[in-house]
Formats: structure tokens, C-alpha cells, sequence
DNA sequence: CAGCGCCCCTGCCCGC
DNA sequence: TGCGGGCAGGGGCGCT
């Protein structure tokens, strides 16, 4: 389910409801996600105020005034927010109740997302501290990938969806921003041209922010600002379309593997 | 070190 | 209808 647009759209979801509010309980009736959520969770939040929420790369940071609970939604998390009436179901592993009777409700079938709590300067934090600029930032620009990308082999895809060199972009946007780009995606990164680099980085930014704009992307059952589907799927040109007739020139688009990822894109539209 | 596969896990869809 | 195989929006980690 998400990518950067997902995590946007579901923090400020979820945040109008919940700044400001104090703790009550938290409960885990499924601890085990990618990373084990900490022993005494509940005890270390209790009575505590959430100050603020923000999101880095695919992380939601809630701030505590002595630190913050961090949480990612792998590829199937959800998080919403619930009357606590509302019965969990089988896949709902943790809530975090606050005292006007909602809860901040984690849900994670393949349970590849975490919960975590962080000590001190989030950006210190192992899973954090070797990441890539966020792709809004100013200097990410067809300079920037094209300086990081010499010399390298790797597909330009790969490249892409590298944390290290610029973080937020997963599969559905790093095939739909190549496609923009009339980039193909298994060309090796240190081919692609200047040219190339500075539309490539246009388009992430366009493409990402207009996910954002239509509450990102459904494709199973994605739900973000109140409940409503991301209406994102509908402006998709490529992913999920292998076989299909490319939007642009009617073309067969071709459907591949890189790096274990479905990969797609217009033969003829892309070199 | 860069690059590549594996793996964590459940659900769903497809073909036999 | 049942079952096996493959695939799914991520990403850390270990190996070459």
C-alpha cells in the first residue's frame, strides 16, 4: 500500500484527531512485525501528550516530549483512526488509545511494517540514519541524480528506488515517473543522460505530488484522509498495465522483473 | 564496495 | 472444489 504519497495522506489523516491528546492505553495484541514493538510500550506512553506528527521517507514519527513512536507500513500497513467500540479484527496488532476513546489502529496482514519507539534524535536512528533526501527537497534535480548515478551499473529503476539516493519512491511511482520520462527502466543509471536526469526529476516530484493530491494510490484497500480511497490509480499510465496498450502511442507495454519488482514500461516510448 | 537475491508474512488469483 | 505456485505497494541483511 504505500509509498510516499500513502504516508502523507494517512498522517494527515490521522493527525487533526489525535495532536495534542494524551494517552491512555496501548495495546498490542500482535507484536510481531519486521522489528519485535517494544516490551513496555503502553507503560512509556501513558499519560503521555502527542505533540506532533511528521513523516520521513516511508516513516511516520509521532513526537512525545521524550521521543517518538515511529511507524512504518511495509507494503500492507494501515493506520486509522477508530472509536475504541469497534471491535478488532484480525489483523488490527495495535492500538494506541487516547483519552477521548479513540485509537490510532495499526493493521499489517503480512505484518512487514513496525512499531517502534525511538529515544532520542530520530535522525540518529539505525533504520534512519543512512537515508537519502526526501525527493521534494530543492537540490534533488536532474544535477544531483546524474552526479550520484556515474559510474553506476545498477538499472536506473534500482537506482531509483535506492533509500540511499533519494527516499519515498517505490514501485508504482518509480515505474510511472520512468514512463513520464521516456526512460527505460533496466537502462544502467550511469547511462542515462543530463538531459534524461533533469526530467526524471521533475516527474518524481509531479508524479509524487500528485498522488498526494488525489489521497494516493488504491489498489487493494488503501484508505487514507477520511476513509476515502486514493484516487491515483485512475492517472496511472504503466503500473499494473503490462500487456496493455501503452496511453501514449497504442503500443504493447512490456512487463519484466528487476530486482524481484514488476517493472513496466512502453518499448516504444521509452529507450 | 556495489550489486544482487533472499527473506520476513498473509491473501488472493490463476491454472490444473 | 481443492491445491500448488506465483505474485503483491518494502527494505534489511548477508553473500559474492
Amino acid at each position: 500500500m504505500p509509498e510516499l504519497p500513502e504516508v502523507v495522506v494517512t498522517l494527515r489523516g490521522v493527525l487533526p484527531h489525535i495532536e495534542g491528546k494524551r494517552v491512555t492505553d496501548v495495546i498490542v495484541r500482535n507484536g510481531k512485525l519486521r522489528w519485535p514493538v517494544p516490551e513496555g510500550l503502553s507503560v512509556l506512553l501513558k499519560s503521555k501528550r502527542l505533540l506532533s506528527g511528521r513523516q520521513r521517507a516511508k516513516y511516520m514519527l509521532f513526537q512525545f516530549d521524550h521521543g517518538h513512536l515511529m511507524i512504518h507500513l511495509g507494503m500492507s500497513g494501515n493506520l486509522r483512526i477508530v472509536d475504541i467500540s469497534v471491535t478488532p479484527e484480525k489483523h488490527d496488532h495495535v492500538d494506541v488509545v487516547f483519552d477521548d476513546r479513540i485509537a490510532l489502529r495499526f493493521t499489517d496482514p503480512r505484518r512487514f511494517g513496525s512499531v517502534l519507539w525511538v529515544d532520542d534524535e530520530p535522525a540518529q536512528h539505525r533504520l534512519l540514519q543512512n537515508l537519502g533526501p526526501e525527493p521534494f527537497e530543492d537540490y534533488i534535480n536532474g544535477r544531483y541524480l546524474y552526479d550520484l548515478s556515474r559510474g553506476k551499473t545498477t538499472s536506473v529503476k534500482q537506482f531509483l528506488m535506492d533509500n540511499q539516493i533519494v527516499v519515498g519512491v517505490g514501485n508504482i511511482y518509480a515505474n510511472e515517473s520512468l514512463f513520464l520520462s521516456g526512460i527505460r527502466p533496466k537502462k544502467a543509471a550511469g547511462r542515462v543522460s543530463k538531459k534524461s536526469y533533469d526530467l526524471l526529476a521533475d516527474n518524481i516530484k509531479t508524479v509524487l505530488g500528485r498522488a498526494i493530491e488525489q489521497g494516493g494510490t488504491t489498489l487493494k484497500d488503501f484508505v487514507g484522509n477520511e476513509g476515502k480511497p486514493g484516487y491515483f490509480k485512475q492517472e496511472l499510465y504503466v503500473y499494473g498495465r503490462g500487456g496493455q496498450p501503452c496511453l501514449n502511442c497504442k503500443d504493447i507495454l512490456k512487463e519484466v522483473r528487476l530486482g524481484q519488482r514488476s517493472t513496466v514500461y512502453c518499448p516504444s516510448c521509452q529507450k
